[in-house]
DNA sequence: ATTCTTGCAAACCATTTGCACAAGG
DNA sequence: CCTTGTGCAAATGGTTTGCAAGAAT
């Protein structure tokens, strides 16, 4: 795992990003930047929120909610909206792009990856004169071999 | 448009989803159904609720979240979460499946069908032990050619 | 008759907003 | 210094829930 690095390379996307925007750098916005990409998988602002005062950090949920904003628009952090409750979100940089299978039953949601949906995409887009920016694409439905009914795990590749 | 034969299935279809799970066959339940696929496009639940008292029917918000959430079951509707905002509904049988082009700026949303989906939705089933019951693949953008600013516009072939 | 449904209004709760203080530029 | 960002707490608003009256079986 290039963790090290990767994390200099995207606290470098998100400086300049706030830079160009003409947003200030402050130490809360790149606490909550590294918080979240130290997080294994999906995550919710609660859960953050919690997290976050675990490590004595002092943040507010607005302060999470604005900062998230900012990350979802310069692309570092993705937002999924799974079955009817809170939004949930991910870290996006050099994750792969993936999409998820998500049991109706136990919550529970598994990432895969098949390049073939840009296929669909492209002609998709071809059609309606659309250009395209990004996609989500949810399976639901139930696992057969539900023997960890936790409730959540992730299946990335390297 | 076959609207009239298709208005008798779904509510037969409706009857005897009730009637297997002990549910009542109230008027309001019926009447609900009748106006949701009376409905072009998608619709959230205040719009559905003031386009009923508008006609004079007399439900409650409370029943039309009530009885949305039983046609979700007996999958006669489907339920969508597009951007970050309420929770949107639309019929669901005999409109084929489709997926959804969704304008990041407008809000337009127009559906577009391509059954290589499905080919990746088996994919990702076997791979993982999953059984499939349903999907929604979004993809946001913007569209090229933004005559019709609109909110939202159809696009079922027939 | 009994039990499920309904309508109404209050409760919920994730998210947003207002405000005074703090701090980046 | 000026303006934006932050924490806190209150407000918001879609959705859910509690309850008494009404209707399905």
């Amino acid at each position: 795992m290039a963790n090290k690095s990767t994390n200099a390379i995207v606290k470098q996307i998100f400086s300049s990003y706030l830079e160009k925007r003409g947003h200030r750098k402050t130490p809360e916005r790149f606490s909550i930047l590294e918080e979240i990409y130290s997080i294994r998988g999906h995550f919710d602002v609660e859960t953050l929120f919690l997290y976050m005062k675990d490590k004595n950090y002092r943040v507010s949920r607005a302060t999470l909610y604005n900062t998230i904003e900012l990350l979802l628009d310069c692309n570092l952090v993705k937002r999924h909206q799974f079955g009817k409750s809170v939004a949930q979100f991910e870290k996006s940089y050099m994750c792969g792009q993936h999409d998820h299978l998500i049991d109706t039953e136990t919550g529970k949601v598994v990432e895969f990856c098949d390049p073939r949906i840009h296929e669909i995409i492209e002609t998709a887009c071809e059609m309606h004169g659309f250009n395209f920016s990004y996609h989500s694409l949810y399976i639901y439905g139930k696992f057969e071999d539900d023997v960890s009914s936790g409730q959540e795990s992730d299946d990335q590749g390297s």
